[in-house]
RNA sequence: UUGGUCGACUAGGCAGUCGCUGUUUAAUCGCUUGCGAUUAGAGAGAGGAAAGUCCGGACUUUACAGAGCAGGGUGCCAGGUAACGCCUGGGGGGCGAAAGCCUACGGAAAGUGCAGCAGAAAAUAUACCGCCCCAAAUUGUUUUCAAUUUAGGGUAAGGGUGAAAUGGUGUCGGUAAGAGCGCACCGCGCUGAUGGUAACAUCAGUGGCAAGGUAAACCCCACUCGAAGCAAGGCCAAAUAGGGUUCCUGAAGAUUUUUAUCUUAAGACGUGGCUCGCGUUGGAACCGGGUAGGCUGCUUGAGCGUUUUGGUGACGAAACGCCUAGACGAAUGACUGUCCACGACAGAAUCCGGCUUAUCGGUUGACCACAAAA
RNA sequence: AGCACUUUAGCUCAAUUGGUAGAACCAUUGUCUUACAUACAAUAGGUCAUCCGUUCGACUCGGAUAAGUGCUA
């Protein structure tokens, strides 16, 4: 394995609106009660991310804030281990309802599962 | 002390590790030689409401010589301001014991409209029950007179309806009974004087009750507003399709002196294993419009702080100092330790001035004292 | 970010110059039928999104708040 990284800079993410509907096309799922996770297999040898939160699942603007900063969180520290994948994370309707630790809790959850399904695959 | 009223400030702190977005300095690399990338250092990085989008501006595009109509907005007076529906001071009205708070607060004697039900009558006032006068008839009675009925007239005191009924009060006068019919006081209108820039207040005289409500109904008066919005707008600009200009290739026919133009065929491409068939169709360069995408607008501003100064105040003036987010799948976080009051509402998207709404608390200044406690 | 609009019965919608809020479907009950459906008749169901104001009186007029929908790259 590498020397593990921790930057999370404009490469890592998916930026424009193609990257975007080229994991929609063709992507296999994982899900949870907070989120899903859509990932497709990609040739640059680091995983990117995008994020998709609605503003019909989280009302408020520092909710959303909140949101994004864990999942990012959690991505840049757990990167070395994602593989070559692109990966959007979309939020689901039950995570207004959830507090701040089981948030975090949801995100490991989401990204152990999916490194199970990679393995396996 | 306690209770209350009105402001101002603040919005967890400190240390460490890993990260994000601009700025800037240095080094290295790349080439378009002044830009991009990487690394390292320095320094900066959400709010009092960033929110709602309820008002007002700046800015941009558009329409524009100027003015008016229509339509919208505001509405006691004066001032502040870039402007405002905001703010300050003052006046009127209401609430409170007070400090203080609230107040869409122009015009109903320019015109139009509206008022269900109830009630006699809802805007020219009128008269249901009453009250009173006069006449006639009947009954009682010697008569005067009393009662009842009918016809005519007077009255608006009293009753009743309604949200609202044409000023209110009266041991007053007056009357057949009554009535602003007269008188006194209060209210109201008009005129004048005084104070005030004004709204308005006070005083005097006078009128003799007229002029009911509704303008957040139309309307009138005064002042004011063109429209759209940074997803505005400007610049660069791939691929595909289409437009224009120029040049070039070639078979036949028609027109023509030729150039050239038109038509047809060939050729090419697609379909298909192949033929036939079917469908499409010249090639190259340049130009402008312009999509994806990129750059810009993008943060130095009606800015902030201190001191002096004018003003009752909002606010203004001068001097000195400061630079304080600028993203675009969208930056302030996570983890660890520690302290305490145990952390609310909530996240910039062109920028400012207000208003409104949400909000755990903390610090601090001024003022009030009815009641209760000391 | 900017802009435009909506909210009335369980659901879909009406309600004009401000004066008892209605229709169809649905629901319930009755008649018809052995029973069900259809049909017919009747009944119930409303804080008119919330709060404050104007008015004698507000679904309607004015203001504030909340929830929802649409448009603009």
């Amino acid at each position: 394995m590498n020397t593990p990284s921790f930057g999370f800079q404009q490469e890592l993410r998916l930026l424009s609106a193609k990257d975007f509907s080229h994991v929609f096309d063709q992507a296999f799922k994982v899900n949870n009660r907070a989120f899903t996770l859509l990932a497709r297999e990609n040739q640059l040898g680091h995983p990117r991310l995008g994020l998709v939160i609605a503003k019909k699942n989280l009302r408020f603007a520092y909710q959303r804030n909140y949101v994004k900063r864990i999942l990012r969180e959690g991505f840049r520290l757990q990167q070395s281990t994602l593989n070559s994948y692109d990966l959007v994370i979309l939020t689901r309707r039950d995570i207004a309802v959830l507090p701040k630790t089981d948030i975090i809790r949801h995100r490991d959850n989401l990204f152990d599962r999916f490194r199970r399904k990679c393995r396996q695959s």
